[in-house]
DNA sequence: GCTGAAATCGTTAAATC
DNA sequence: GATTTAACGATTTCAGC
């Protein structure tokens, strides 16, 4: 990875759907020279994907907040991944060092729909002993 | 937002590049339709942009980390800001409800590079009276 | 708001440097 | 690895529904 695929991976980074043509004219090189950067990026795994970025408060999701999870023995991780794996408001989840094991990212309408998912979902998954709910006021920065 | 521009935003989550033609031959629908929605979805800033996922491991940041910090008084919060934004390992930064005021999520590249952000770069901000570092062992989702 | 057709523009593959 | 050319495919525009 050199100098000129940085400066494609910066531009795509700001409009993941620019064409090759555009970037060709951006950073001086031909277009199959581009193309031929952009797929070599994503075979080998560089690129993670393409993907959309999503206004939240325009799709209904206008509560973030963070729960950190205490999972009392290895032996509950399975269902517990089985469950957050299928939970739509769950946008990330983390492993922890720490005091506790596992923390949440999640993205919810309010308060109400917090509540649920924390004593009707996580709370119901065999081992989860303790969970602590941080709130989002608001978000100066969120990048990939 | 009807049922089709979700199928549409679907498809685009999975795949950010899928082009207009591809995703109508799998929503049944025109082509021209298909970019009109597209184009309306960003217009009303549902669609907030078109990016990259990159793979971090990658490209030399093997250490996730959430950094908890408390400001003490809000007159250091614009100092703080400035610091934040430019700080191209911070790749999150949301104020907090509750004993702490910001969380910043940050990908470097190990604890040393860890040190000298916490040490040399958040705590020199004015009003930094308290951190808290907690480090993500393994991510099983993160979605935008 | 969707469709179909035509013109424009972008991508891909092969040959060459 | 990068470039050029040419064939192919996608996008955009617009008339008509």
């Amino acid at each position: 990875m050199d100098q000129m695929d940085q400066e494609i991976l910066q531009l795509l980074k700001i409009n993941g759907r620019m064409t090759s043509s555009e970037i060709s004219r951006q950073v001086h090189l031909s277009v199959p020279a581009v193309s031929e950067r952009i797929r070599k990026l994503e075979e080998s795994a560089v690129i993670d994907l393409f993907t959309v970025k999503l206004n939240r408060e325009q799709i209904g999701q206008q509560l973030l907040a963070f729960i950190m999870v205490q999972l009392e023995k290895p032996e509950h991780v399975e269902e517990f991944r089985k469950v957050i794996l299928q939970a739509d408001s769950v946008l990330e989840c983390h492993h922890m060092a720490g005091a506790y094991d596992y923390m949440l990212k999640v993205a919810l309408s309010g308060t109400k729909e917090l509540e649920r998912l924390i004593s009707e979902t996580i709370k119901q998954v065999p081992g989860v002993v303790k969970t602590n709910t941080m709130i989002v006021l608001s978000s100066m920065k969120e990048e990939m």
